[in-house]
DNA sequence: TATTTTAGTTAGATAATCTAATTATATGTA
DNA sequence: TACATATAATTAGATTATCTAACTAAAATA
């Protein structure tokens, strides 16, 4: 996880470049077939997608969890009464290896927000559940969470929405191609 | 940091949803002031976020490097005959403490790519340089970055770049402003 | 000069990951 | 059916990136 918190304060501080000097490092440095406007563009995104967990990271605090544990509670709870859910189709769906999936059960176990069975078909098998508790914590902090990603958002105007709206739908289906995961 | 590889096979997966499930429940979740369009982006921009830096981690791989040290190398570079860099200024451009900065440090010296020198003006502060195998190191690895980030963004069409430049930048900059950090 | 502030480090902790080894249960084949 | 193989989960031990609190040395201040 990143726990960024506030940082202390110096006399001298580096100034804050902007992107500008990157850009001109690009030109300099980039592959002839590396299209320039698109690394800008991704420069960006990648600064923007390291802002926004830190936004979401920030707003999740206040429950004592972590985006990474957030993620485990919302798949269990979409998926609640559909499927059975064990830790290795978990680590599947995060892209995580499973014996990453044991340590963030067990954290969550223990709050008692999850609840282990073995599967009586399969004695190898683990059913994963969230607990009543479990429930009500992603009740109390959903909408926290709904409201930390318009926040995110904030400051655009309606035509803008629209038209981003397209193209993250279109980069996010093309980027989970690339990396072999979704959600 | 994360360092996400592949993930092992399961038999029963859980079935991709796709964002339409977490947007049923934000309708049933949110507050009623939460702009439902605006938290809609968030996600996916959130998401985005994510595998955005996923994908620059794996290319950084490469070069036994991460995200992080990266950004270090990175400052160091773009900051080179400029300003006095010190461990606080780090700490204070990267959001992070000045013991975590002492920590990559550290790490970057052990492989010969900075050097620590004492100020001879005001002996409590370091200067932090980056050596000739460091800039070496990051020149190979330049290209591949901008290559990293125009591949998150390859298959835009050219109109659909324009206005995401334009609405990344503001994003950005209002998010930089809201977390008080910036490049 | 004595006190306080600043810069950097150290020590010790937590979170999120990994790999490799281990255990138990299924499955499949000869 | 018995043995070998595959699968599921865990354990053990490591790494990375962070944190806080305490410490040391140097500089600034009162």
């Amino acid at each position: 996880m990143s726990r960024k918190n506030k940082c202390e304060h110096t006399s001298d501080q580096l100034p804050k470049l902007g992107i500008q000097p990157y850009l001109n490092l690009m030109e300099k440095t980039a592959l002839q077939n590396t299209d320039r406007k698109l690394a800008h563009l991704g420069l960006l995104m990648l600064w923007l997608g390291d802002n926004a967990i830190d936004v979401i990271d920030l707003n999740l605090e206040k429950f004592g969890i972590t985006e990474c544990k957030w993620d485990v509670l919302l798949l269990l709870t979409l998926h609640e009464d559909r499927e059975l859910i064990t830790p290795s189709s978990l680590a599947d769906r995060l892209g995580i290896r499973r014996a990453s999936v044991t340590a963030l059960l067990d954290w969550l176990e223990k709050r008692h927000w999850i609840i282990r069975e073995q599967s009586t078909l399969d004695g190898r098998k683990i059913h994963v559940k969230i607990t009543q508790e479990g429930r009500e914590l992603v009740a109390r902090a959903l909408p926290v969470f709904w409201s930390a990603c318009s926040s995110i958002m904030s400051e655009l105007e309606e035509e803008e929405r629209m038209l981003l709206e397209k193209i993250l739908m279109k980069l996010n289906s093309s980027m989970e191609k690339k990396l072999g995961v979704g959600r």
